[in-house]
DNA sequence: CATAATGATTGTGC
DNA sequence: GCACAATCATTATG
């Protein structure tokens, strides 16, 4: 640019992002303003009555000042000539500026009152006719008439910015406060004159760094600036969502761009941007450490080791956001993790906090806002959970093992450390869950009251296990939370399937005790898991503690306190948000829901002996809540009256069956076993029976319109991840109260799982599950 | 001032 | 239109 032509664009650092920083990259970009002398012809007629100094351009420059007035001013700035240099030598002759008078009159210049000059100025601005300004200026009487109108202040800025006399301009710019509409143009003044300055100091034209060192050293004043910093990149919230989404899918559709952008607040372009970005600096030539934040062990621990260069796109999820699923290939670094944190549950080991308990500083396990996803991308998602929730396994000192919950932890973390980027709590290794089992029950952990937000981490459960008095949930696969608090299981690739915790599926929750236990404390117990049984054992509560031991490798076993639970509101955003259970389930009750999560053991044979063994949530289902009548007693599982986990062999497909005496909830995929009591769902049994079909349609149709439609909010949705999260804000945004879904002892639900995810991808997959499920039904069956 | 991290842009090829 | 590589620009840090 021309070091000194006012015409040249004023380096964008001008045109300062906000907030958000680029908020539209490209399309959010203004048009670099030409400061003057540009080309920016087309006048928008500032004010009415423009006139025209100079006659002899007195039609030209009111017609480009006024369209229609044009004439009546080109008139008047021709014929009147003489009543306006009359007027002009009247406002000059009542002051001292008879030079000034003389000049104006030498050039037969025009009269106008202050608002008149304001047009002119603007005018001439616009057309960029910045001699002619100086000229007009020129003419004018420093009166105080005309002291405080901005336009001529504007005018004299530009002016002195063109004729180079900067102290003037900075004078000008500081001396007034100018509306923020005007502040854009200022601001470009102002720092094209430093820059010019130092360009002319230096003799050299100046790098844009430094531009960028002018600029900071030569903050704008606050007469022409609102104050509100800049910020060039993004939230980290909005970097910890492209990461997240980045890890499970290095190349979103359309749709999760889109919902990728509607999260973070960005743009398309900029969503786009980021991922193309991402995936040039990141791919196998770039180093791998050029992690974002220098936190290399926070980003993509999945990707590090071996991400998935290949696009995936996801099968023909229209939604796209279904494969958020990771590849098994996470496990081992799981397994790392937690073997740091010393606590290693055999296959599946970690706990879900389902909600924190208001008062009480006892830990959370899942958090309602997380979604699970299943090995096949089953997610659930629980209840929105209040940003200063935490999820956590660990106890606070390991900051590997810390699950956070999504969103709000990510707000917690958002100040905090890389560190806080990825958590892993527990992981199991694979399915198998037999051969790991670290914990040792003597070394319990304990969980004082919620992890510090520092520790939290968003990001990688691999094996959640909660076990309330005798509700235990536990993946075998790895689970992942990320920040939006999806936990996510890895091992289905894209053959997800969600459901909507805060419709579907209420948060795991400890058994009133632990809660009530200010203490909170929560051991994990090793366990022999053979991963086949989850016995009572496995799950002990005590006062304010809550001991988990192993569970069957693959299998999820949780509980849902059978009682009303109250969620207070919650919000997505607020930190504030919390949880609330009003009641929880009697710690001394066996209700348990069994899910086996490995996705591994789909297929059958070849499956792993232990994942086999539990219960498992398919890829392909979801889970959907039909409506009692659905499934008969009989159907389902009528022998099965005890409490005791149903820890036996089952297939991958496995239907999740409970089993209470009386009342049972079936979820397929997953097996749910109950002394007494399975699922409660505070919803009523009519919402329910909406809820099925809702669900269904959900699936691959995500629509936020299902929660109108649900009275409670209550759903029991199969989404995609994207939808899931809609729903997820706009239930936190309603404050659900009950958005926990919670079976009643007294009715019979079953879940069906109902809505399947296809993956066209995967159609052997699909196949080969499909024969499991069926094994699995009469395994099931059999067992029972 | 050098350098890194990162967002945006441009040119090219499919 | 998208992905990619190269490159520019901005911001930040030492």
């Amino acid at each position: 640019m021309s070091s000194s032509s006012p015409t040249g664009q004023i380096a964008s650092a001008a045109d300062i992002k906000k907030e958000n920083g680029m908020e539209s990259a490209s399309e959010g970009q203004e048009a670099p303003l030409e400061v003057a002398g540009g080309a920016a012809v087309g006048l928008s007629p500032p004010a009415p009555t423009p006139f025209s100094l100079e006659p002899g351009d007195a039609a030209a420059a009111a017609a480009r000042v006024s369209g229609e007035q044009g004439a009546v001013a080109a008139a008047a700035a021709a014929g009147a000539a003489a009543d306006q240099v009359q007027l002009h030598s009247e406002l000059l002759g009542r002051h001292h500026h008879a030079v000034a008078a003389a000049a104006a009159a030498a050039q037969t210049p025009l009269a106008f009152s202050p608002d008149h000059v304001a047009c002119v100025c603007e005018a001439l601005q616009q057309g960029g006719n910045l001699d002619r300004l100086a000229r007009f200026l020129w003419s004018l009487p420093q009166s105080d008439l005309l002291r405080g109108n901005e336009s001529l202040l504007k005018a004299r800025a530009l002016v002195a910015f063109h004729q180079g006399i900067y102290p003037e301009l900075y004078s000008i710019l500081e001396s007034h406060s100018f509306e923020s509409a005007n502040h854009p143009l200022l601001q470009q003044l102002w720092y094209k004159a430093r820059y010019t300055e130092a360009e002319r100091a230096r003799g050299r034209p100046l790098g844009a760094v430094d531009k960028y060192r002018l600029r900071r050293k030569f903050p704008l004043p606050r007469t022409i600036w609102d104050g509100e910093e800049t910020v060039y990149c993004f939230k980290e919230k909005s970097r910890n969502a492209l990461k997240e989404l980045y890890k499970q899918n290095r190349y979103p559709s359309p749709a999760e761009k889109r919902h990728l952008a509607k999260i973070t607040g960005l743009s398309l372009t900029q969503v786009s941007n980021w991922f193309k970005n991402r995936r040039q600096r990141r791919s196998p030539g770039a180093f791998q450490s050029l992690e974002s934040d220098g936190n290399p062990s926070t980003e993509d621990e999945s990707s590090k080791g071996h991400e998935d260069l290949s696009p995936h796109p996801l099968s023909g999820s229209s939604d796209g956001v279904t494969n958020l699923s990771l590849s098994g290939h996470m496990e081992p670094v799981y397994m790392q993790q937690i073997g740091n944190a010393k606590i290693s549950l055999s296959s599946s080991g970690v706990l879900l906090n389902g909600s924190l308990v208001p008062a009480s500083t006892s830990p959370v396990f899942l958090n309602g806002n997380s979604f699970i996803q299943g090995p096949n991308g089953v997610i659930l998602n629980g209840l929105s959970v209040g940003n200063t929730q935490t999820v956590s396994l660990n106890p606070p000192k390991m900051a590997s093992n810390i699950v956070s919950n999504g969103i709000s932890m990510t707000d917690i973390l958002g100040s905090t450390s890389q560190d806080v980027k990825e958590f892993k709590v527990l992981q199991s290794s694979s399915a198998n869950s037999a051969a790991t089992t670290s914990y040792s029950p003597s070394t319990a952990v304990s969980f004082p009251g919620l992890i510090p937000s520092t520790e939290v981490k968003r990001e990688g459960i691999q094996t959640v296990a909660s076990q309330d008095g005798g509700s235990v949930v536990t993946f075998t696969t790895p689970v992942q939370i990320n920040q939006y608090g999806i936990i996510q299981i890895p091992n289905s690739g894209a053959n997800s399937q969600f459901l909507n915790g805060s419709i579907g599926f209420s948060p795991l929750q400890l058994p009133p005790v632990s809660v009530a236990a200010s203490q909170g404390n929560i051991s994990v117990n090793s366990s022999t898991s053979d991963g086949s049984t989850f016995t009572s054992e496995s799950a002990t509560v005590q006062q304010g503690k809550v001991f988990l031991s192993s569970l069957a490798p693959s299998a999820v076993v949780y509980t849902v306190p059978n009682s009303g639970q109250t969620i207070g509101s919650v919000k997505q955003e607020g930190l504030e948000r919390s949880l609330v259970f009003s009641q929880l389930m009697p710690v001394s009750q066996n209700a348990q829901v069994n899910a086996n999560l490995s996705s591994e053991s789909i297929s059958g044979s070849g499956l792993h002996p232990l994942s086999s063994s539990l219960v498992n949530v398919s890829p392909t289902h979801s889970f959907s809540l039909t409506p009692p009548t659905l499934l008969n007693s009989t159907e389902l599982n009528p022998d099965i009256a005890d409490g005791q986990p149903m820890s036996a062999p089952v297939a991958s497909k496995s239907t999740v069956t409970s089993v209470s005496n009386t009342n049972y909830a079936t979820l397929q995929n997953c097996s749910l076993i109950t002394g007494q009591d399975l699922l409660s769902v505070p919803m009523t049994q009519a919402a329910l029976g909406e809820i099925v079909p809702t669900a269904e349609d959900q699936v691959g149709h995500p629509s936020p319109t299902v929660h109108q439609d649900f009275g409670r909010e209550h759903h029991l949705v199969m989404q995609s991840v994207a939808n899931i999260k809609e729903n997820f804000l706009t239930n936190s945004e309603s404050k659900a109260t009950s958005n926990l879904m919670m079976l009643d002892s007294k009715s019979k639900y079953v879940l069906e799982g109902m809505v399947e995810t296809v993956c066209e991808d995967l159609e052997t997959d699909k196949k080969e599950l499909a024969k499991l499920q069926t094994v699995q039904l009469d395994e099931d069956m059999q067992d029972l």
